[in-house]
DNA sequence: GCTGCCGTTGACGTTAACGTAAACTTGGCG
DNA sequence: CGCCAAGTTTACGTTAACGTCAACGGCAGC
């Protein structure tokens, strides 16, 4: 059994920025406000797997709107502070509370599509309409 | 038939921002950006049927992440420059391109709604048991 | 030893979407 | 008439989420 299993796999700033098409900049970024804490070789940041599903999440949370203090709570529902765990209830209230905002965000998405395609289809129409009438000209 | 009928309502400024729950200024910036373009009385703003339609537009884009920018190019879905209508193609254009980002969020929603109901469930395993633990003992 | 390249911190700049405040007009009413 | 409430414009302030330098450290290769 070797030492060198595939295990803990790390990362580097500018490897997880590639991956995410972001800067270094707002991973350090990220960092300030409190939503990463990666280890330390001197100087140079090293990020986990658990780093990386984080930043998964921040981003996740961004396309949907969320601002990053919200995407700091949602991490904290995913990795619940151990010891800090007399917060239970709380969390899951938090939890109920920005389940309901995806709904109406939901409800919002789907009334927006269900427009979309209305609007697509009368542009469409539109467009038949003109050809027509330079064709039959 | 009295001169009085329904049709045409009008609105004021103040009525607006009670019935939305957003401040006059709001109202007059979202007209900065051009996204509405009341008539006047005199000095005066009035609001018709359509710019209420257009300010639901604006509120529900918000909810959903859009810029004021992305609200005004929805907006202008629904209402095309009668006359600008050689642009349709671009419009149908821009209408699927903006459906598709709505999609990934959907996926985007459907996801974190799944993984706070499992979170939910956690915690509230957790909760079980320290209940257990303290009338057992 | 010099040159890149990657990484770091710190400071300042920027954009969007309003908030806030000042200073003014206008219609209604007691 | 005096005054208030509601409306207006103009201008500056604010917050979030980064971008953009600047100045520096370490190390790989030539």
């Amino acid at each position: 059994m070797s030492a060198t299993s595939t295990k803990s796999r790390t990362y580097s700033i500018s490897q997880l920025a590639e991956e995410f098409a972001i800067t270094t900049r707002t991973i350090r970024f990220y960092e300030e406000k409190g939503l990463l804490q990666p280890k330390r070789n001197g100087q140079t940041r090293i990020y986990s797997a658990a780093d990386r599903v984080k930043l998964i999440l921040i981003l996740r949370g961004k396309r949907l709107g969320l601002s990053l203090e919200e995407s700091k709570d949602i991490i904290e529902m995913y990795h619940p502070d151990q010891d800090n765990s007399h917060q239970l209830q709380t969390l899951i209230d938090k939890i109920r509370e920005k389940r309901e905002q995806l709904k109406t965000q939901l409800d919002d998405l789907r009334t927006m599509m269900r427009e979309l395609d209305e609007a697509e289809a009368r542009c469409a129409d539109a467009l038949t309409v003109m050809k027509n009438v330079t064709t039959s000209s």
